[in-house]
DNA sequence: TTAAATTCTAGAATCATTCTAGATAATTGA
DNA sequence: TCAATTATCTAGAATGATTCTAGAATTTAA
């Protein structure tokens, strides 16, 4: 049940990755992984979980950051040189970035359709395609 | 002639933006603007324009990529956060991103097929489209 | 030529991020 | 259960890209 046993579900996803449960984790990951997607930036992730009143450094909400990325229970979105964010909607999508508030917000893979990719450089395989619809 | 007024259309370039020709920013017009195609980090310029004689300082080239980019000379492309890349082709285009090198490659806008749009989100228009094909 | 406006500069400051190295906590296996 | 091993956490220093500062130099317009 879930009152009793809350962290479960995160511990066996952690588990599946390698990555001990200690408190800092689990505390990250429940405010990234129980409350739908998120875009985060570290900053605000470590704001969110000082304010639930877990003491976390700030070094290790990036330590965590990368190796939930690592695992693929993240992904990195990079639309702002400065600062990275953080999408903890792992599967194939596209963003709007709202220029004016540094806002990201999902585009469905179906709402835009992508042709054939282009013919790619010699010697090189796609690690990934993203499309950022910049607004404002 | 080229050979005696070498620097007539660039003069015209920065006149027509309202930016005075001052032997800096000729300098790096030059660099940018004479030499096709360029994707280029603000050490990257820095240091070319060093390696040809003259000597800016890099505030000075942070200063004018942001002028020139403000003016619709460059466009600012986002592939790495923790630096920016000024590309001298501001056509609609996508990008290859070579993960390995940093390096970035033009897609021309004909070699990828994108669909209509999806619904924007309420009270924006759209700034720019983004599409990098990140591989390695 | 001269005043006003712009631009340039070195160096300091800032901001996000990474590194360091020692302290703490989690896991393993006897 | 109890070390021993290994992973993780931490504060604070270090880094790297970029921006800011404020005074000096240059360019422009009249």
């Amino acid at each position: 049940m879930n009152t009793i046993r809350p962290y479960t579900q995160i511990i066996d996803r952690l588990k599946a990755a390698k990555l001990r449960p200690t408190r800092q984790r689990l505390a990250l990951s429940k405010l990234l992984f129980e409350r739908g997607d998120r875009h985060v930036t570290a900053e605000q992730l470590h704001a969110d979980v000082m304010a639930a009143g877990i003491k976390v450094s700030l070094a290790t909400v990036y330590n965590n950051l990368h190796q939930f990325t690592g695992a693929g229970l993240l992904r990195e979105v990079v639309v702002d040189s400065g600062r990275s964010y953080f999408d903890t909607n792992t599967t194939s999508h596209f963003h709007f970035f709202h220029e004016a508030s540094g806002e990201l917000e999902d585009i469905p893979v179906d709402d835009l359709v992508l042709g054939a990719l282009p013919k790619l450089p010699k010697n090189t395989s796609v690690k990934r395609v993203d499309v950022i619809i910049r607004v404002r």
